[in-house]
DNA sequence: GTAGAAAGTTGATCTGTATCATGAAATAAC
DNA sequence: GTTATTTCATGATACAGATCAACTTTCTAC
């Protein structure tokens, strides 16, 4: 159950085998399947959610009852509202699946128990969310500055899984343009080849 | 010289004075007057420098030569190209001074070397981190979904302080909006009241 | 395998924001 | 204080991408 995560936890930080067993009881498992909610937005996200297995998107719902697609995580993600997460306040966003999914998740409480009694993990999380923010300071740039073909262009450079994997009307949302209009572009891009 | 920095960092872990002290030899300080670069594009980014005192925006040129100001930061905020100092690759950022400003700069090195010295910094940095991940996915929300008044309104909302310190150019660039843009949606607002 | 639903395509039209252009106001430089 | 430079405002126009609509293809469930 823990192979994907420990692999994964292991690229950025040791562990001897007596904080794999202190980490290990920290986290409690879940299977999904595809459709199934982890987190309805309003309500506090309890749990940062480790993908052991499968594929998972968060979205916004907006006040016109838009779905705007914010995150896929997939084996080797965490998943969960971290604003929610941390301040306890309702989520602005929800969490499904859409292949069916195994995941770890471990409680705020329980985070913090686990960063004190293995402090390594701080610093697992820390290199975490580093990256964290270096992909979305990219996503920022290009949702800011590119057209709608270099937006889709530098995604299926940055992250071809996401295209392959996912449906183009998730893409789209994702990318924050129209279905019809993402449609277009890939079709532009097929006729210039 | 380190009033606003220990200030800062005692908000969110505790320090004793030896540690503190360790802390303090791994900064060098700066001054850097209005206009000043911290930073050019295409170069790597050495340190992440903490603003003690004074204002600076990242901003980054695109192909065509256009700035597009990527974040400001000021008193308690950290600047730099997270990626290219992390990675030792060249930034894809500038960053210039705004206001004439005192910095706390530290390199990738002593990073390194402070976080394994002084455990907690991991911590800070892995809360502040979070932190900026939380305020980083609300502007990509607003980035995607928001009308220019309402991007608008958001960062007045949740940021007045640039509304205030900046030119309004400047803040037209942070929002991915032309500045006649900004400046209609301004009048608009004002018009209305 | 078939029916129904969901996803994707393509065309026509509309609209928010960019771009271009010019003048006014504010700031900075001497 | 005057001049030069930068910033801001406002109007006219252009265009990328949204929206609306109809149709086709692909999935899904039984």
């Amino acid at each position: 159950m823990f192979e994907v995560f420990f692999s994964h936890v292991l690229k950025k930080v040791s562990l001897s085998e007596a904080e794999k067993t202190t980490i290990k009881a920290f986290f409690i498992s879940k299977k999904l399947s595809k459709k199934q909610h982890l987190l309805h937005q309003g309500y506090v996200c309890k749990y940062m959610s480790f993908v052991e297995k499968g594929l998972l998107r968060s979205y916004h719902l907006d006040e016109n009852g838009i779905q705007h697609v914010t995150m896929f995580a997939w084996e080797g993600w965490w998943t969960s509202d971290i604003q929610s997460f941390l301040t306890g306040e309702a989520a602005t966003q929800s969490i499904d699946a859409i292949e069916d999914s195994e995941l770890l998740m471990i409680s705020q409480a329980d985070f913090e128990a686990m960063t004190l009694e293995v402090p390594i993990m701080d610093r697992y999380f820390r290199i975490l969310f580093q990256n964290s923010i270096v992909t979305k300071e990219r996503r920022l740039v290009s949702s800011n500055t590119f057209t709608a073909e270099e937006k889709y262009l530098q995604l299926a450079e940055s992250n071809p899984e996401i295209i392959q994997r996912l449906p183009q009307n998730l893409i789209a949302s994702y990318l924050g343009l129209a279905p019809e209009t993402l449609s277009r572009v890939r079709k532009n891009i097929a006729l210039r080849k």
